[in-house]
DNA sequence: GGCCCGATCGTCT
DNA sequence: GACGATCGGGCCA
């Protein structure tokens, strides 16, 4: 079952601890990629949180999908190469957003391969497939041209799955945001704990 | 394993 | 004009 809209009306965080588990797809035209979420980040809300990309300047160009009501993506481009994920959270006008950090390759691993531009015999290691931000968009072949796609639509979705018990998930603080101020060591990364496919 | 550095560019100041 | 919600390669151990 796909997740529906009003999975994502929610505060980013207990969206955040919901798609531990759940499923990534992209239907692309070669093919199903998808992937099991097992690392994300929580941003924005109704808490203050100067990490967030709608914190300091307000509503640009640029972070215009942050402020879409829940279930729309909500893509970035970072130090000029990689891409970030987020899928929006929250109502309308809120900037909010979960960023997936890593996932578990599940289908399309051929295809992951080649969007990552690894020769076939460079696998040793399925993991450094996905274990990233940068790495899982590439991997998952998102790109800007996903920029505001909906996630209640066909193309790209998340599905739902077993929800993770408590004791499996571990709290600590986001990753590179020192400018964040008080914000910074909020615990709004969430990792599923002893998963082999998480960031480094 | 660890640390350091360069790549590369859209966005904001 | 500076820099980032990153990554991979080089080097040393």
């Amino acid at each position: 079952m796909k997740l529906k809209r009003s999975f994502y009306l929610r505060q980013p965080l207990e969206v955040a601890r919901d798609l531990l588990g759940k499923h990534l797809i992209h239907i692309t035209p070669k093919g199903k990629i998808s992937g099991r979420i097992v690392e994300v980040e929580a941003y924005g809300g109704e808490d203050q949180d100067l990490a967030c990309h709608g914190a300091n300047s307000g509503r640009t160009e640029r972070n215009k999908a942050l402020y879409d009501k829940g279930g729309f993506i909500y893509i970035y481009l970072i130090y000029g190469m990689y891409h970030c994920f987020n899928a929006v959270t929250s109502g309308k006008d809120i900037p909010a957003a979960v960023l997936v950090r890593s996932i578990e390759p599940v289908e399309g691993i051929d295809l992951m391969i080649k969007n990552r531009g690894f020769r076939k015999n460079d696998v040793r290691n399925i993991v450094k497939l996905t274990n990233g931000p940068g790495k899982l968009s590439q991997a998952m072949g998102f790109g800007k041209n996903c920029y505001g796609i909906d996630l209640c639509g066909n193309k790209i979705f998340i599905k739902d799955a077993k929800s993770i018990p408590e004791e499996n998930i571990s709290y600590t603080s986001r990753i590179n945001i020192d400018y964040a101020g008080k914000a910074k060591n909020y615990p709004w990364r969430l990792i599923l704990n002893n998963s082999k496919f998480l960031s480094v």
